[in-house]
DNA sequence: GAAAGTCATTGGTGACTCCAACGTTGGTGA
DNA sequence: TCACCAACGTTGGAGTCACCAATGACTTTC
């Protein structure tokens, strides 16, 4: 791509005399890094009040939408390693948050399923999680909001 | 904040029926933490092609700044924490980027300063790191890019 | 001159990501 | 039928990252 010539504020065109930090921390991946951090810190806070992880929360989401599933099929949609799938459905099965029985028409899968309390607990974590992720964004206003949820879509499917 | 009424598109109004799922990923956090992942491959994929990290580039751009400084300060300005500054000017140290010195005036100080080759390969790593970010944003136009930068950035600086 | 604070350094913890291996089970082709 | 390979859950471990505690040397403050 050829970069043209960048209106004089964005990061790529920086001054010669810019100082070094000053370029550095107002690169996208720096700003990202220290919003990434801010958000994981505020939901980790959120959920931590119900004894949960993020990680947690992701699966429980993933088994109340995929009803009888199996853990490698958990890990390939929610992106967990199958390693920390164990111990995530470990936490939430000794919380009877859901049930893993074996598949009988698969013995080598497991079946697991949400349970009641899992789907209460899963409502409330939900609640949890948007609270945090509205204090996250407290600085937009709902438009801003929007549009930069827009973009930032635009820049993960980028990834794909 | 009263949250009004949203429009239908904001995550933050989830229809009742929504999967747990796709409610998730459309979390700014969620979202938020792809993308930086994205970005932190990217620019640790450039950087190490040239052998460095990004905290390397982080503190050598910090040293280039703040001429003959000590590493508290340098931890304060970074982010980083002392048991990590440690390491940090280990690995640039070795690599002759920078001289650690006792400071005079005040012996408990370390005075860090920039070498020629440190300087050197500063300006390489900053051009590895503006390919990475470019890379980061390929999909944004670049008005939406200084859009996106603006948001962004005022989300980051809601945290002081 | 004693107390408190700062400095660089070492050691250690917890969360997260990722890879390799193993025994078990299911499917496929010879 | 029987190899063979693939997928499953599980265990063990490596590496990164952010953070906290303690220590000896040194400086500042009262």
């Amino acid at each position: 791509m050829v970069s043209g010539y960048a209106p004089c504020m964005t990061p790529n065109a920086p001054a010669a005399d810019e100082p070094a930090l000053t370029h550095i921390r107002a690169l996208p991946s720096w700003l990202l890094n220290r919003a990434s951090a801010r958000g994981r810190r505020l939901v980790a806070e959120a959920l931590a009040r119900d004894g949960m992880r993020m990680s947690h929360h992701a699966v429980l989401s993933a088994v109340a939408d995929l009803g009888p599933v199996a853990q490698a099929e958990l890990g390939r949609t929610t992106g967990f390693d199958p390693k920390d799938m164990v111990g995530i459905l470990n936490d939430l099965q000794a919380q009877e948050l859901v049930t893993r029985a074996p598949d009988p028409a698969d013995r080598r899968k497991n079946a697991i399923n949400l349970t009641p309390a899992g789907r209460r607990r899963l409502a409330r974590l939900a609640k949890l999680g948007d609270e945090a992720n509205e204090a996250l964004l407290a600085a937009l206003s709902p438009a801003e909001r929007e549009l930069f949820l827009a973009l930032l879509t635009r820049v993960v499917e980028d990834d794909d």
